[in-house]
DNA sequence: CGTTTTTGACCGGCGC
DNA sequence: GCGCCGGTCAAAAACG
């Protein structure tokens, strides 16, 4: 079977910024772009443009549920999971609440101390592919339907050796235009097609975080 | 030729 | 205990 990949997503118009995580995809041509399942169209080089029509619905993490964003990383690595910076234009009660199932379920399995994980939902608009390309390198690992959604939900693992982020992607089954989005865990590494570095502020001591496409990369 | 995708099987948790 | 369900594995195929 013939797949399209390396295809982008392309969102319609942009209601809300996205994060600086994931804001500064570069169209680096020809590699390390977010494999695509569902995408057969030629889409914009730039997935986000500036920004996309963006939901983000809950950020969870094992340790209380709902958690508010998290704080921009001072510094220029560990980027983690892209940030909402937006709030949550609309709450998906379904996928959340899936989410927070799958988070007792992965507490439970271990023994001793749940482990902590970073949890964020988003919801976005994509009329036409499924995979939000966020600047990392995601590798398919599985494909599964689920109960309450006739669309297949799709399973990735960050590529990075070493980064054990997941990720996975369905399309609402509300609204078959929007892609659910859940990332769990931090990566441990940068981007492999952005830069991200901080610089603070003299004056009040703030870090503004910038994403920078690589030149040549 | 190395990497990624595909897809059915497998496994563990949970509810009944 | 059993069946359902969601998540992961792994082998083969596809792709660049």
């Amino acid at each position: 079977m013939l797949m399209a990949r390396s295809s982008r997503s392309s969102f319609a118009a942009a209601d809300v910024l996205l994060p600086a995580a994931m804001a500064y995809r570069q169209p680096c041509s020809g590699g390390s772009a977010t494999s695509s399942y569902f995408g057969s169209r030629p889409a914009a080089p730039f997935p986000f443009g500036t920004a996309a029509q963006l939901d983000v619905f809950e950020c969870l993490s094992d340790e209380g549920g709902a958690v508010p964003a998290p704080a921009a990383v001072p510094g220029a690595f560990a980027t983690p999971p892209p940030p909402p910076l937006m709030p949550a234009e609309r709450i998906v009660p379904d996928a959340a609440a899936g989410y927070n199932s799958h988070a007792r379920s992965a507490a439970a399995a271990g023994e001793g101390p749940p482990r902590r994980t970073d949890r964020i939902a988003f919801r976005v608009r994509s009329d036409d592919d499924e995979v939000l390309d966020d600047g990392y390198k995601w590798r398919k690992y599985g494909k599964k339907s689920v109960k309450n959604s006739p669309n297949p939900r799709n399973y990735y693992r960050c590529s990075t050796e070493g980064c054990n982020v997941k990720k996975r992607v369905e399309r609402d089954k509300d609204d078959p235009r929007y892609v659910v989005t859940m990332y769990e865990g931090v990566h441990n590494h940068v981007s492999p097609g952005t830069i991200y570095y901080a610089t603070q502020d003299a004056a009040s001591g703030r870090f503004f975080v910038a994403g920078m496409h690589q030149p040549g990369h």
